[in-house]
DNA sequence: ATGTCC
């Protein structure tokens, strides 16, 4: 499949589905695709180019890799009126997705020491690792309907957060349509894990702004030099993957009755417009929000905790929301005039500036898009170019996966996993559950963000680099 | 990503 791919401009390689019509383009830096051996992602996308009303491109990100049914670090878009939605395409994770807080505080005025606290006193607030639940017993009961509805104001107006919080989330955090009445009951039974991290890739970061690239959009961020940040990436936990389990299976049973089977499970699709279509955007809207409230709870949590370590009133921390952006998602969007369902996995939306979906904050600069790096390596904020219309306005979510988790788990040790993320506080109780985690299993962050900078398609505002980490764990085995 | 195999 890699065969397949031709270099048509800078940092983009494509090839056209002769059965489709549809192109592949894939963005790889020479360095990327040199190295590339995901011959299979490649293959998830020339399935995926083959989906009903699916309009060209179909996309690979430059951290693509293998996932179910569309890689992680693929875009693909279906017409709305007359295309299909999947729930692989959108993914396990529904909304997982960053929120960036910016600080008042200098890197200078915290120590290693101050930034363990720190992680401690936002631990003992918001457990983290697989299968934990809410450690607020009203939590793991939510009123899942007013979640759905109301989305994060809900728990704005119950005092977990600020009425400010609101404009700097993408869509309010509240995507429209949400209905927990779509969510099926295995799901909902799932959904007591509000102000949780999760495990994998998800995490809480303190760190510093390590350099501005852009001067004038960084001070318009309130994002400067040295700064201390807090970033926060998780999702909607058990109950988003329990949606897309139950309606891939809907779906792929949808599409027996109709005789329009999809290439593989994981793309198992239904007509927008069909009732399982429907109900499926209605849970994964409720789900998509359910993360959305995920992220603005521990984010009330993480204020509370920098209040009492360091003894400082809110205010004067800052702790200000900069934005809270979505990575696993499809979304009603017009593009060249046309209306279309942009299922967007393990890619970030980047609207560039002007663009009328933009927060009104934002609305001039465009809204900052937060790449997340893996544990203890740098993040970007960047803005999307007008050139990203390329790209459905997305670009990549992260670094990228260069090893299996497995075999990262067997590749490094815990010695090794310190050295990679020297200088930077771990806390999590058990490192060698983290190995899968280890920076070396994935891409270079600079390599990868920079591949798309290259390209035309997105400029970089600020890099971020961590000091202190706050991870879930997964399984030692 | 995930009560990482109901």
């Amino acid at each position: 499949m890699k065969a397949k791919l031709k270099p048509v401009s800078t940092n983009c390689y494509a090839f056209t589905n002769p059965e489709s019509k549809v192109e592949i383009h894939v963005y790889l830096s020479p360095g990327l695709f040199q190295d590339f051996g995901e011959d299979e992602a490649i293959n998830q996308l020339y399935n995926a180019s083959l989906l009903p009303g699916v309009v060209s491109p179909v996309i690979g990100m430059p951290d693509i890799h293998t996932g179910f049914g569309l890689p992680i670090g693929g875009v693909m878009a279906t017409d709305y009126e007359t295309g299909v939605v999947s729930a692989g395409a959108v993914g396990m994770d529904i909304n997982c997705g960053v929120r960036l807080l910016t600080t008042r505080i200098d890197a200078g005025e915290i120590n290693k020491e101050k930034i363990s606290k720190i992680l401690d006193a936002i631990s003992s607030r918001v457990p983290s690792g697989v299968g934990k639940s809410s450690a607020v017993k009203a939590l793991r009961k939510p009123d899942l309907d007013a979640v759905a509805q109301i989305g994060v104001e809900y728990f704005v107006r119950a005092g977990f957060g600020r009425k400010e919080d609101l404009e700097r989330i993408e869509d309010r955090g509240c995507i429209p349509g949400g209905d927990a009445a779509a969510v099926p009951k295995a799901a909902r039974e799932r959904a007591d894990q509000l102000a949780t991290i999760g495990g994998g890739n998800h995490f809480i970061e303190i760190g510093r702004v390590a350099k501005v690239f852009d001067q004038e959009t960084a001070e318009r961020f309130g994002l400067f030099k040295d700064m201390v940040y807090v970033l926060i990436h998780t999702g909607s936990r058990g109950l988003g993957h329990q949606i897309c389990t139950d309606y891939s299976r809907i779906m792929w049973e949808h599409s027996e009755r109709n005789g329009s089977k999809a290439p593989v499970k994981g793309l198992a699709c239904a007509p927008v417009f069909s009732e399982d279509g429907q109900n499926y955007l209605k849970a994964m809207a409720c789900a998509a929000n359910y993360a959305f409230c995920n992220r603005q709870l521990i984010t009330h949590f993480v204020r509370e905790a920098f209040v009492e370590v360091l003894k400082k009133p809110e205010s004067e921390l800052g702790l200000d929301l900069l934005y809270d952006v979505a990575h696993n998602i499809a979304k009603k969007e017009k593009h060249g005039g046309r209306w279309l369902l942009v299922h967007r996995k393990g890619a970030t939306r980047a609207l560039p500036a002007g663009h009328g979906d933009n927060p009104p904050c934002y609305r001039d600069t465009g809204h900052p898009a937060i790449i997340p790096g893996s544990m203890g390596t740098a993040s970007y904020v960047l803005v999307g170019l007008p050139e990203i219309h390329r790209t459905f306005c997305s670009v990549n979510h992260g670094a990228g996966r260069v090893m299996s988790r497995k075999r990262a788990k067997s590749e490094f040790t815990r010695e090794q996993l310190l050295e990679q993320t020297k200088n930077v506080v771990i806390a999590a109780s058990n490192l060698k559950a983290l190995l899968d985690e280890a920076p070396l299993a994935y891409k270079d962050i600079d390599e990868v963000v920079f591949t798309l900078v290259d390209a035309g398609l997105t400029k970089p505002v600020v890099k971020l680099k961590p000091m202190g980490v706050l991870k879930g764990e997964g399984d030692e085995s």
